[in-house]
DNA sequence: CGCATGATTGAAGTACGTCAACTCTTGTGG
DNA sequence: CCACAAGAGTTGACGTACTTCAATCATGCG
């Protein structure tokens, strides 16, 4: 048992454990899942649209986003991810997207392949993987009515309400909520200006839904009036 | 062998197959999956967002579409689906949208039990599922840079060589395709408004890219120009 | 045949984008 | 420690691409 603990710590430190959301419960069920621990700098590509994928990724901390690029220069954010997000999935393609960091970060990498054996051996990982996927296509689909059918207001605000609810679900309570991303990128992921971004969060502020202690820290005021105009943006 | 024969044909007509998708190759692995066929008028919805999850769908006949809608009547369409087809995924969960027939319709309803059933026998046939989930997922991506940052020449054109590749997978060789949804139903999937979309259309007619039999049936008489407008929009 | 629905076209308005100026950070080196 | 540069953020003025509103034209079904 003395011996034990190091050993339990050691294996934390060094291999990753998928706990948020892939890891199966209990300490006599723990995957055999043996994940590289890498450091990156701010600004870094981890991955290439069109890569052949081999990894799958845990954010350990940082914040990361997946892009894709047109010829010309246009970007669409396809999403954020920060501690406790998983990116990718147990099938070697193509990569849909590139990875870029948005800030420092540390990743563990698990193989695909190790991926592939865990599924094999146990239904309750293939369940838990499956239900990661599904939640990461519930928040595609709600992308692409924001992208298709909502106002700049109303995208912004279910922007800051995805990153409230964040900040609630890991148990914060200061209505607190940090956006380490630019505002260029904010308006990628939301098909929208920098410009618009500004200007929408500018008139939040205004009407004292939010206030910033700078441009990357935000506190929510009035959640209600978030809520509403996310939900279908009454408010003119 | 006289026997076999209508038994096969029994089969396949009262069971559904997967082929196209799901379906393992070689008559000795085909899995026991037992669908219900239903015969779907249009305009019927077989599905409401929040309901739960009891079927995966074969599309056998006819077109149907996911859609999500918003509490003051705004939609996005999520996708078409026609036949061979499959629409859903192997778990009992909350539906993301409701699914809405477009033209009178035939498909397959295969118990999400069944399929978990095959899936804990067959590791070929779980690949199989993350295979097609995969490239569900690439298409929602497509979608969303679609619909977040492309202009709305370019979303029509990629919308319509979409049907385009469908008709060459299909082994159509005549530049046919045929539009079974409605204008608003488009403009839905597309993020624009119906009237957007008849201009873009029309100058696409004038422009001696696409000819039109009626709103519903186009040949494609200029695939480059086509491929040209989606890819970036050069044109003006 | 006639009505209802969908598609198309035109005219007008506006929300968002574009362009540009300015301010605020942040980091670096003298 | 300050000065400066470079980048990010913000705000204003203006233009326009798309929407909205409205009228007309097809299409199809009873």
């Amino acid at each position: 048992m003395n011996i034990a603990v190091p050993v339990i710590k050691e294996f934390d430190q060094s291999v990753g454990i998928l706990t948020s959301v892939l890891q199966e419960k209990g300490p006599r069920q723990i995957s055999p899942l043996n994940g590289i621990k890498r450091k990156l700098s701010k600004n870094t590509t981890l991955l290439y649209e069109e890569d052949s994928i081999k990894h799958v990724y845990e954010v350990i901390s940082g914040t990361i986003k997946a892009v894709k690029i047109l010829a010309d220069g246009r970007r669409q954010v396809i999403g954020f991810f920060s501690a406790g997000d998983i990116i990718g999935m147990p099938l070697e393609l193509k990569a849909f997207y590139s990875l870029e960091t948005v800030t420092n970060a540390n990743i563990v990498c698990y193989p695909v392949s190790q991926l592939n054996v865990a599924m094999g051996r146990s239904p309750e990982f293939t369940k838990r993987v499956f239900q990661f996927i599904y939640g990461e296509i519930e928040k595609h689909m709600n992308h692409m009515v924001s992208l298709g059918r909502k106002r700049p207001k109303e995208r912004v605000a279910a922007f800051l309400l995805q990153y409230y609810q964040k900040s609630v679900d890991a148990g914060h309570r200061d209505n607190f909520i940090e956006l380490a991303m630019s505002r260029i990128d904010i308006s990628d992921y939301l098909g929208l200006t920098q410009e618009t971004v500004c200007r929408v969060l500018g008139r939040f502020k205004r009407n004292n839904i939010i206030e910033a202690r700078n441009s990357h820290e935000i506190f929510v005021l009035d959640l209600p009036a978030l809520q509403q105009i996310a939900q279908s943006g009454l408010l003119h």
